[in-house]
DNA sequence: CGATTTTTTGAATCATATCAACGTACGTGG
DNA sequence: CCACGTACGTTGATATGATTCAAAAAATCG
């Protein structure tokens, strides 16, 4: 169950054996059936979610009912509201199940216990944010720089897997483009690819 | 010269006057004129600056040679090329004073000691990257959801002080519009203004 | 298999970009 | 302190990329 978990954290910080059965304690295990949610509008973010197996997103839903997708999570990520799980505010956000999941949950109090029980899981989760930080200033560089297809075409590559495993209207979404517009400029890609 | 930085760094833990005394040692003061660079193109980003006074902006340049502005900075923020600095690969973009600045800068190896030898450092720049990816959240969001007018509404109503103190073109590089339409639709929204 | 979801395609429309010109403000050196 | 040159903001005309709406085709699910 928490393999992969530890995996990712012994890439950042090493923890002992010892250490890795503490940290256990300050987890919960959680399943998710496909179409479930994590998270709903207007609910406190309670956890931040180690995605262990399976596929999630996180999404808003403007007056008018169109989705915008924010931010996907699939095995050996971590996916949370962290603006209301920080601030215990509603969130403005849904966090539903794409595929079946496991996760592992930790809420805020255990967080900051874990933190000083093990003062490497503090360097841990700082790493952790420093990347996603730079991850998602990629993003936004490429939202304000990049056309429709350059930013799809990033993302390909970035994210190969992604657009694999993931419906394209959902790409869609979280490109900013309409679902027409994607099917679009793949058909075009599809005639002007380059054969290396 | 250390007064605004303690100020922001107590907001979010208490440091002791002798740790604030040893503090000071990892930091180097640095004043820069307006349109001076801090960071180049190519260059490895050195350092982590904190502003004391003034006001920078963080940029790329594409090949056709516009400008897309990532990211301003203003007194008691802090700008850097977060992947050039963690990586040490060559920066993708360019940071300049818009004004006359006085900075605070910290380099790797010195933020690694101070977080060692202060581990509440190492909390104040966990919360504070945190804080970071929020916000870069919210201004996600608005990218792919938002239209050309919606995001300035929320530029203005988010940061007022950012739209008092850079040019207007900047404004719209920052929101991924032209300045000729940013232009227009200030136009518009001043005729349509509510009056609470 | 039928039902639902997803993707594709077409046509019309809309928002924004682009190009060009003009007026204004700014600050810099003479 | 003035004059010049550069920056900046505005406006108009046109072009273009992307959206919207509608419908059909294709894929997926139970």
């Amino acid at each position: 169950m928490f393999d992969l978990f530890f995996e990712k954290v012994n890439e950042k910080v090493q923890l002992t054996a010892a250490e890795q059965e503490e940290c256990k304690q300050y987890y919960t295990v959680k399943k998710l059936r496909k179409r479930q949610f994590l998270l709903q509008e207007g609910e406190v973010c309670k956890y931040v979610a180690f995605v262990n197996k399976g596929a999630l997103r996180r999404y808003t839903v403007s007056e008018k009912g169109d989705e915008h997708i924010l931010q996907f999570a699939f095995e050996g990520w971590t996916i949370a509201d962290l603006y209301s799980f920080i601030t215990a505010e509603p969130s403005t956000s849904y966090i539903d199940a794409l595929e079946d999941c496991e996760l592992l949950l930790l809420n805020k109090q255990n967080q900051d216990e874990l933190m000083n029980a093990i003062p490497k899981m503090q360097r841990y989760f700082f790493l952790n944010i420093q990347n996603a930080y730079v991850a998602l200033q990629r993003r936004m560089t490429a939202a304000i720089s990049l056309t429709a297809d350059e930013k799809y075409l990033q993302l390909v590559k970035t994210y190969p897997h992604i657009v694999q495993r993931v419906p394209q209207h959902m790409i869609a979404s979280y490109l900013g483009i309409s679902p027409e517009t994607l099917s679009r400029l793949r058909k075009q890609l599809k005639g002007g690819e380059q054969e290396s």
